[in-house]
DNA sequence: ATCTATTATTACAATTTCGCTACAATTACT
DNA sequence: AGTAATTGTAGCGAAATTGTAATAATAGAT
């Protein structure tokens, strides 16, 4: 599944160059010419990194990133912008951005910035270990003590949602909500039953004690 | 607690510069003159940036950090070098690094950069302290002198409506509707058994003295 | 020092939660 | 379609939690 990148750009001919070079780069790509319908793209599609000039029509960028953060929007942000003094660089990186690149810019390093921002935020990391557990993104494979875990669908999602969140309180609506897509017509305690088997996979001996319930609130990995 | 900020630099007045502009930001700083104990600083020591000079003596930095990332060190990695052409900077960038700062730097250039990867990378876990209490809000655990402490549903909401509000006198009546959904059928009694048994679990030998009865009014947490 | 109102403690009953099981429903695969 | 595997639901029992009431201890007033 491809990423997608959010330029938003108002001189035409720069807009046409980046959108080419990330798409060829392998990303979707949605352009947005101002700011008007930023928000609605963000709250519609899963946008993984945001492209944003500073001289916009209407507003600053700097001042439009800096809303987005104060109202919970925490997609990555890199400033393209012709604003390259000390001063407008540290300015970008207060109101939340994550980069900063002058224009003119070196289409290369574009990319390269591109890329290493999207490595860092979006953790495509191809393996996630935590203590004797290891999953392999690359076979959707859980190993524990080095040897194969066999597990059912459900029990693999319900699973990595625990390595990913380690330490972490998970709610049995939580889960359904993460776990289960047709979560609404689900019950709590059909939770307990999955936990329950899944248990029965990673821990057979029950020694291991990976997730434990914490009574009235649901369950936590650690 | 202060995040951890590792700087590998050969020359000692640049590194200088950088320890104190960045201890100065509020961060604790291991300096390495050369790559030689990169990789047991970073087992020992919870490190959360790497700044990295690539001149280092023996080894280029991008292929030392690239061998780190094979090996599974997943920490942002920030170059710091006088290499400041369009390819020296997507070599770092391909290498593994996450942003590229160019000899001669802005000081307040560097610290605004280091401070966007840090907000980006960490994701600062959401904790209230009280003295020696500590409350953790991803797993709604309480922590006292570092030991975790195990409490019930009930003590935990009764705990937590105390913490929010140290030093102030909060009557039953005040508790039973903030703490007990239903407070209307019961009655005020109940809280003092519930302060009580949440007293046996956060201190259990009496000497803390945390949460006081005041005749006549309530009861106050200091 | 004694008395009294208030709080702490204890014991027990009521309630809630969770794990487990058996079985029904659904899904996946041949 | 037929079969096996997976997943959801309901109910029971054990265990933990919580509320109530009775009793003991205590602080503050007289």
């Amino acid at each position: 599944m491809n990423k997608t990148i959010m330029i938003v750009e108002d001189e035409e001919d720069i807009l046409d160059l980046m959108e080419y070079t990330l798409t060829k780069e392998g990303y979707d790509v949605i352009t947005c010419i101002d700011s008007s319908n930023i928000k609605a793209m963000l709250d519609e599609e899963e946008i993984s990194l945001i492209l944003m000039d500073r001289n916009l029509p209407g507003i600053e960028g700097t001042l439009y990133i800096a809303k987005l953060r104060e109202e919970g929007y925490n997609q990555p942000v890199i400033y393209v912008s012709a604003k390259d003094s000390s001063e407008d660089i540290v300015e970008g990186f207060n109101s939340g951005g994550d980069d900063y690149i002058t224009k003119p810019f070196n289409l290369n390093e574009l990319k390269a910035r591109v890329n290493a921002m999207i490595r860092r935020t979006q953790k495509i990391e191809s393996v996630i270990k935590y203590k004797d557990i290891l999953y392999q993104r690359s076979n959707k494979r859980f190993k524990i003590e080095n040897k194969d875990i066999n597990l059912t669908h459900l029990e693999h999602d319900l699973f990595l949602e625990f390595i990913k969140n380690p330490n972490i309180l998970l709610s049995r609506d939580v889960l359904l909500e993460r776990v289960w897509k047709d979560s609404f017509n689900k019950q709590a305690k059909t939770v307990n039953v999955a936990i329950k088997r899944l248990k029965e996979h990673i821990d057979p001996d029950g020694s291991k004690n990976y997730i434990q319930a914490v009574r009235g609130e649901g369950y936590i990995f650690c």
